[in-house]
DNA sequence: GAATCGTGGGT
DNA sequence: TACCCAAGATT
């Protein structure tokens, strides 16, 4: 028989061990909600530049909401899951309407609730934007969480209703906030996918899945699939790439690169070589093809992708470019 | 429930 | 053409 998880014991924990991350020395909801977009799937270490420089730029919703969505993502290249970017520039827009309109008034609403129905806020962003900075008592579930609750359970495969129960039962209502990151944190630093530190873990003793811990949520496993698209990388006669910026739906939405599709009149272009980029859940082999356009654009003033950064760096390795 | 949507670091 | 994973949302 195991104890009952000691609340106590993991704010003592959280509040000893916490890592000192930029978005923990402010309470502004903004800037929290701003940090909770860019972690969604993302991890911290990567998640900490991008943030410093969207609050320094937009540091309120009105910031944003003046600015342009192509700012947004400019911001945002290299961070991945751009439609974050650009619902992110919706929300900010819609917060900045009159109430009258169905909007905020400029001022971020405070409950889970409302900011559940906001462009790009999920439950996981609601409950956590909405406990933190508002110190809503309301449980957040993410990976993390669940990979401690399964452990702590000895549950293989838990459902998310499982692990809302499960964190709902377990919420520390007076302080919310802490306690949900406290639950992430421990699951980010000590009950790790591998190698988990179960010897340091404050809340070991009431773990049922200590023994063989990986073993716990299951993995599941991805298959992706192939996808192969042609690419013709123009430069102008000054050594600029033609680019063009993708529309807003599917891959890459709303970035700018060479223009890429699946079949390509290769007529008068030159194949220079093959790049290969992975994304969550498709291979992407991209052939490469050379030729030349009237007028080009200087990459370094748009959103580019990294995919199309490896292209655009395939031209320039091989000297084709200037 | 399952598929879609990025990226780069760790192993 | 290695594989796993990360403070998810949307359809």
């Amino acid at each position: 028989m195991v104890a009952q998880l000691s609340q106590s014991t993991l704010l003592a924990w959280y509040a000893e061990s916490k890592r000192d991350l930029p978005w923990r020395h402010t309470t502004d909801g903004w800037q929290i909600l701003l940090s909770e977009i860019l972690l969604q799937q993302t991890q911290v270490s990567r998640g900490i530049g991008y943030w410093l420089k969207l609050v320094e730029r937009f540091p309120t919703p009105q910031s944003m909401a003046e600015a342009e969505v192509d700012e947004v993502l400019f911001l945002w290249q290299g961070a991945g899951y751009y439609s974050r970017a650009r619902r992110l520039h919706a929300l900010a827009r819609q917060v900045c309407l009159p109430s009258s309109e169905g909007g905020y008034d400029g001022v971020l609403p405070t409950t889970s609730a409302h900011l559940l129905q906001l462009p790009g806020i999920g439950p996981y962003t609601a409950a956590a934007v909405a406990s933190i900075a508002y110190g809503e008592p309301v449980a957040c579930v993410d990976g993390n969480i669940r990979r401690v609750m399964a452990r702590q359970a000895k549950s293989a495969n838990p459902s998310v209703k499982e692990v809302e129960q499960w964190a709902n039962r377990n919420l520390f209502h007076s302080d919310a906030g802490d306690w949900n990151q406290a639950l992430m944190e421990l699951g980010a630093t000590v009950c790790t996918p591998k190698q988990p530190k179960c010897d340091g873990c404050p809340i070991a003793p009431s773990c049922s899945g200590q023994l063989d811990a990986t073993a716990y949520p299951e993995p599941k496993k991805i298959k992706r699939k192939r996808l192969d698209l042609m690419c013709e990388l123009r430069y102008d006669s000054s050594g600029l790439p033609f680019l063009v910026q993708r529309g807003e739906d599917g891959i890459l939405a709303g970035l700018w690169g060479p223009h890429m599709e699946e079949e390509l009149d290769v007529e008068s272009l030159i194949f220079i070589g093959e790049v290969k980029h992975v994304l969550s859940h498709r291979d992407i082999f991209v052939q490469v093809w050379l030729g030349i356009c009237r007028q080009g654009m200087d990459p370094s003033t748009v959103a580019v992708s990294a995919l199309d950064r490896k292209i655009l760096a395939l031209g320039d390795r091989q000297g084709y470019r200037s």
